[in-house]
DNA sequence: AATTATTTTTGTCTAGGACAAAACATGCCC
DNA sequence: GGGCATGTTTTGTCCTAGACAAAAATAATT
């Protein structure tokens, strides 16, 4: 039974109107749904897949009537095109513009374009993750002030939770608790390997900043948690991450997996067993335990 | 002129779909909605106010067929019975029970069960004020921990931020920068005052939490705000609060406000001339400087 | 090469009609 | 009076097909 969906589901899941969709397929013969009895549209994955991508170049500044004659094939080529000499490197200097000269509330609007037009998941690793050590680099050099970091880490909180509240939550895959160690401040990395798992669809239990290890295992265990993920940000002393985490690994059941990322989680002093340690976002995606209802992606 | 809305502006708005009011209009005669040249539905504000309250007693349970022949009046009169004999104070109760007990799943839901049954302004001062006050109560005599609270501030905050982004930003009015003081870690409250303020049309540059003073000046300055609030927890030193309070006024320049709020910035020590402090939310509207768009409310 | 005019493309709006799912009302039995 | 099966009304979403202005692309001009 091939999954179909309907004419709303594809207009919340593309962002493309209803209307729009249905006179792309007076116009261009795309996307041409099968019907049900009532003769309604009803999609397939395919379609879906497709019109997502469409979507994208669409906000990268191509016309939908070229596009929609394209296969999927096409699309991503053309995708790896644009991403090639598109953006992603200047997006980086273009935000830090905006940070240290322009006009403060910019940034949210520019912020969004970008994850709009990368998708979330290439929004986290290649503009995010970048802009992140941007950012520390550019308060370190004077460029740019306090005030600056704040916002931009205030502004893409609030990016990040909306297209988390906007992921559709599947219940039945494995579920996750997230926070930092005591003594670690900062919440955005948090909120970024956050948005990895829910994008894989396991469920996240997000607890912000600073939660004291024997919560951590109560909590993990309360909610059946299978992961346990702590994000350590560059700024914490490597010494002191190394000792806690060991210590969060002897209070916590053997059969919840302990995860830690972020900068400073890197280069550890004396390796952890039984830790498993992120360098970078895109190594989440491929730890997670396969879940059965989990076919594509 | 009066204000305008057309038929995708109000379905933004109410969060009624377009087919529904065209639906609504043929069937009940309401919203009938004036026509421009182009034969375009024209909606006022009037109507779009009555369809915010309509929307509000349909969640709780109405019917549209009753609620569409209700002129304002009537209108707002059943919304207060309904909340006379709702909720309110029995809903702190129910969610320190989920809290403390329940499916940590469930929070979430409840929360934003909630703000829309009280609207955002009655939701923050009816149930978030005094749900903060019992969720640290709850704390000290041990009925939860850390790790719940944590929850609940991470829960409230991802609800927040969805109403902020889907208040209207008026630009024109007034600007207020909003932070906590150094040593403050606590965001909720912060939150909460950004809401007021937004919901009177302030425009908002919200900085998070521990913004060194010089860096709040600066910023005040650059973004021309006209207004600084500073959010103070209970957990802080009163004593730090007064002490670098002060210092900010003597900093900032004479013409910017200094708002301070919170539990942490009532019965301060030493009384600080020309800091405005604020002990509860409903106080935050009537002080806000009056704006000559604003008319009504 | 830069403006300006013309043509094409594109999305949003219109009108009524249809129909199933949800909510409500009624009758019945325990 | 409360629980349950029934019929009736209410309600939202979907349908078709046409219209038109705003935006983008192309052609024509300075």
């Amino acid at each position: 039974m091939p999954l179909q969906f309907s004419i709303s589901d594809l207009e919340r899941e593309t962002g493309i109107s209803r209307d729009t969709l249905r006179i792309w397929e007076r116009r261009y013969g795309f996307p041409e749904p099968q019907r049900n009895q009532r003769s309604e549209r009803n999609y397939s994955v395919e379609q879906l897949e497709r019109l997502r991508l469409i979507k994208q170049l669409l906000d990268n500044g191509m016309r939908p009537g070229k596009l929609a004659r394209l296969n999927l094939q096409q699309l991503h080529q053309i995708t790896l095109q644009q991403r090639r000499t598109e953006t992603v490197p200047s997006a980086v200097e273009e935000l830090l513009q905006i940070l240290a000269t322009g006009p403060r509330y910019g940034l949210l609007a520019r912020l969004e374009a970008l994850l709009q037009q990368q998708g979330l998941r290439d929004f986290l690793i290649e503009v995010l993750a970048p802009m992140n050590h941007a950012v520390g680099e550019a308060w370190f050099t004077g460029r740019i002030g306090v005030l600056d970091e704040h916002h931009y880490a205030e502004q893409t909180r609030m990016v990040l939770l909306a297209a988390l509240r906007s992921l559709p939550q599947r219940p039945g895959s494995s579920r996750a608790l997230l926070t930092t160690l005591p003594g670690e401040q900062h919440g955005l990395g948090l909120l970024m390997a956050t948005c990895m798992l829910a994008l894989e669809g396991v469920e996240v239990l997000l607890l912000g900043v600073q939660t004291p290890l024997e919560e951590i295992v109560r909590g993990a265990i309360e909610s059946e948690c299978s992961i346990v993920g702590i994000s350590c940000s560059e700024y914490m002393n490597r010494r002191t991450v190394a000792t806690q985490l060991v210590r969060l690994r002897k209070l916590l059941p053997a059969e919840i997996s302990l995860w830690a990322g972020g900068s400073g989680a890197s280069n550890l002093p004396l390796m952890p067993k039984g830790i498993t340690l992120f360098s970078s976002l895109d190594q989440i995606s491929p730890a997670i335990p396969l879940d059965p209802l989990t076919v594509e992606r």
